[in-house]
DNA sequence: AATTTAATATGTTTTTTAACATATTTTGAT
DNA sequence: ATCAAAATATGTTAAAAAACATATTAAATT
């Protein structure tokens, strides 16, 4: 992690969420945040840490995962551009629950703990604006408990490509996955074995679903995957 | 479901959550607040519905579950007095993302959604409680994803059988789950069938970890049930 | 009390998934 | 360009869990 020299606007001129400070807070703000850079596979923070900052993402890719039995990861979010992230350990004055990395070279703002925690209780559409945030969250995290206890591995695949497809959309070609992930990542989305995602996804390409050269993945058949999604 | 004339202390001097509202508030609350009662197994609310209400427990039991794959529920939760539920849609004005159903006759206060957001918006104080707690809800389903997702039958188990101690403690004889659970929900807790969970069940018995006498469980060996939850 | 129904228990089989083994290809470093 | 290391691919085996089958027991209903 280092500094970064790179020039963005201030944070409440870049997300919604930010744009209801005041005057005052947002001095005090510029006091406590520090745009960060990451390069790719960087760590950012671990499950366990105490939760000094608060962070928002603005270039680049995040995965949060938490380490699960015997080094098995489960990737909990994948974070785009201004998404927000350790704020809820921030907010109830935990360590985080879940660690962080870059998946590609990434930039963030990084927010002291005290000063998120001080515009939360004194800004109340501010908190209002958080809280909207983390009832997202809540649910996905909630509707993504079943579908990884109970969906069948190709259900699961599917539903992780379906996601980085609505996550993050097509690249310029219109047709591949703009975010590429490597087959291990996809099985920590997933809950299953590198060797499955990797089997699976040839299966699925072998069926005409998708094309597979290297990471880059082409959705052909989105309605057939998300059959499988559904059914399970 | 049906109006209750048992009468309870107004809200805010039964949950220190909402103890900060003003005198104009209360009046507010007033007006939208009501007492329903739950007979035993009688459901709450559905999954999909719209979320015209957020619900506190008083007194009774209340589970909270999705649906999944098959007919198969995935128990999210498990409710004791005062806790709040329904709370996460209501914010978001979204349909409910679960379902609530009373494990046992229950009383519960339903307050009016928009009622319940304008306090939300209105005061920062009872705001920020709200997301105090949401972001309990939020750690815990994280939590439960891995653990669901990660451990082993007797993992679950174990796991399930400890939330219930930690949620619910002992029965007046101090030795007794004081929650009596069948199987079944055992087994939706846990993300297994339920034959697994009666055999799961019926192992550790074996074992001398727990004793059975049809739903009342005592455990023996909190310690071994904790390694076993813990490795997995 | 008798009868039906639901819940619990347990053995067997089948399916699913992880673990293991081993090529092959790609990537990165020198 | 060459080599080493990592990632990908795929077949085989072992383990885990679900599905199925069928008793047995407990609870509810008449």
């Amino acid at each position: 992690m280092k500094r970064k020299d790179e020039v963005y606007a201030p944070i409440w001129e870049l997300s919604d969420l930010w744009a209801n400070l005041t005057g005052e807070e947002r001095r005090d703000l510029t006091n406590h945040i520090e745009l960060v850079h990451f390069a790719k596979n960087e760590h950012i923070h671990s499950e366990g840490d105490e939760s000094q900052y608060m962070w928002m993402l603005l270039k680049g890719k995040v995965r949060i995962y938490k380490e699960g039995i015997g080094q098995r990861q489960q990737i909990i979010r994948l974070l785009k551009p201004y998404d927000i992230f350790g704020y809820r350990a921030c907010i109830a004055c935990e360590p985080y629950n879940a660690s962080a990395s870059a998946f590609e070279a990434s930039d963030v703002y990084r927010i002291d703990r005290e000063c998120f925690n001080r515009l939360i209780r004194a800004n109340g559409a501010f908190c209002y604006g958080v809280m909207l945030t983390m009832a997202k969250d809540l649910a996905i995290s909630e509707i993504q408990t079943v579908n990884l206890t109970q969906k069948h591995i190709r259900g699961r695949l599917a539903e992780s490509l379906l996601l980085l497809l609505k996550n993050y959309g097509y690249d310029a070609d219109g047709q591949t996955l703009a975010m590429l992930l490597p087959r291990e990542d996809l099985a920590n989305m997933s809950n299953m074995t590198t060797s499955n995602a990797i089997r699976t996804l040839s299966q699925f390409a072998q069926e005409g679903l998708i094309t597979i050269d290297g990471r880059r993945i082409q959705i052909i058949k989105e309605k057939e995957l998300e059959r499988i999604s559904r059914l399970g």
